[in-house]
DNA sequence: CTCGACTGATTTATCATACTAATAATATCA
DNA sequence: TGATATTATTAGTATGATAAATCAGTCGAG
């Protein structure tokens, strides 16, 4: 077996095939993967880079294996969601209004409180690093940046701000996320447009300390992206 | 090289291994790991299995590797603090009330949303696991139970009552980072078997769908949590 | 002297093959 | 029938070899 001129790193392209099957839906929880031998001959790849790969996806929670019995898909419930690839392999393949929802109540109950952290912790740095991002959008609202790219900067700069650990691993999931929501809610430009003020005002909270005000300006604008969501979605169920 | 008898599953012993080590702090961020041929020869183990180990901790975002460079521990920000492996290295060597109330203040912000959604959703099966969780508070009152996992139990049940992806995915953080929190603040005995009736409370809030009600309680038994901690930390810096 | 291309060495990435051990399925026996 | 021994299958481990990426230095052109 001779190597696959050009292509460089198999064995993350097998976790990204395999994994992405499996999330996909293409291969029930309980159900075996074929065998090593099996997966080795259908992906050109050797043993090795098979196993590997299966590897990836144990620590990840997406299957287990043990001897005569195979690999098998494990239930969802063991899935690691928090995992970069896991995550984005869900986005991808069950993209939907209701996982939107969860997303955006999840992140209700996170960023107030984040934001709240952050007024109260008085990180001089990290702080800045929020105004900075606010300028973003401000440019951004004149065309001069990607206006997605700097609200999703805004919210992550908080959520780093906050200083809780917990808090911080959603930062990436906010990033992810947020990327694909934008494909189900493209009202994005006349809305985000208009809530620099709204961003401005969470600013202000935070660089005050008033940790209450800044929960309170967070919590708003989430809550006004959830009506535009259940908007959105009625909408949808007539056509 | 031979097979060490008895061992079992020499790739999890060197994933816990090399991945506490890391955790633990004895490798820098940014530091190599030796090569592989030399972890080979400190573990007693094949490069097959040593290079296993290593994908496995690449998947939960502790380390890279390239050709030449060799393999390096990632920055903290880029580990999977969800990842169950990583949170209990975490919980097992970096134990402190700065982490436990980082811990509390994450419940603070998940739980009582979980709960309000618990509430709302009304799904009759979910919230008789609740009721059943609630029963056997009231038998570990009475001694014949184990009140922690009778305590972590009931949570647990609420955050998967929620329906919510990610509020699920957080029930073995709670539940992993409880069984520990129980070491610093070992007053539980006392406060908990008093609080079976806040967790009626919380219960008869979602049963009879009161969304805020049950945010409220919740909030209210983990507000008790965060002040005994701080009376406990202050009693600590006494000393 | 500076910068780019070339060379060499090091280390992970991949391949191939052999053997070990766990375990599910089957057959055997009391 | 029901417990136990046998067998076969499959992941786990070991070893050695080659490929490819990359870091560090060297050389040559300008």
């Amino acid at each position: 077996m001779s190597y696959k001129s050009g292509s460089r790193y198999l064995t993350r392209e097998l976790v990204e095939a395999i994994g992405g099957m499996i999330v996909r839906g293409d291969a029930p929880a309980g159900e075996s993967l074929p065998i090593e031998a099996e997966l080795s001959k259908q992906y050109d790849a050797s043993r090795t880079v098979v196993r590997e790969a299966i590897k990836m996806l144990t620590a990840k929670g997406l299957v287990g294996s043990r001897p005569r019995r195979g690999t098998y898909v494990e239930p969802e419930s063991e899935w690691n969601l928090f995992d970069p690839d896991v995550l984005r392999w869900t986005l991808q393949r069950r993209f939907s209004i209701d996982l939107l929802r969860e997303f955006l109540i999840a992140r209700k109950a996170i960023e107030p409180a984040a934001a709240r952290e952050a007024a109260l912790r008085r990180d001089g740095e990290a702080i800045a690093e929020i105004a900075r991002r606010l300028d973003d959008m401000r440019e951004a609202a004149t065309g001069a940046q990607d206006p997605l790219e700097a609200d999703i900067a805004f919210h992550i700069a908080i959520l780093e701000a906050s200083g809780n650990r917990f808090f911080r691993q959603f930062s990436f999931v906010v990033d992810t996320a947020l990327r694909f929501s934008i494909r189900l809610t493209n009202t994005a430009k006349g809305v985000r447009a208009a809530s620099v003020d709204d961003h401005a005002t969470i600013y202000a909270a935070i660089a005050r300390g008033d940790g209450s005000g800044a929960a309170l300006a967070v919590e708003q604008i989430l809550d006004e992206a959830l009506q535009l969501l259940e908007m959105s979605a009625a909408h949808q169920a007539e056509h």
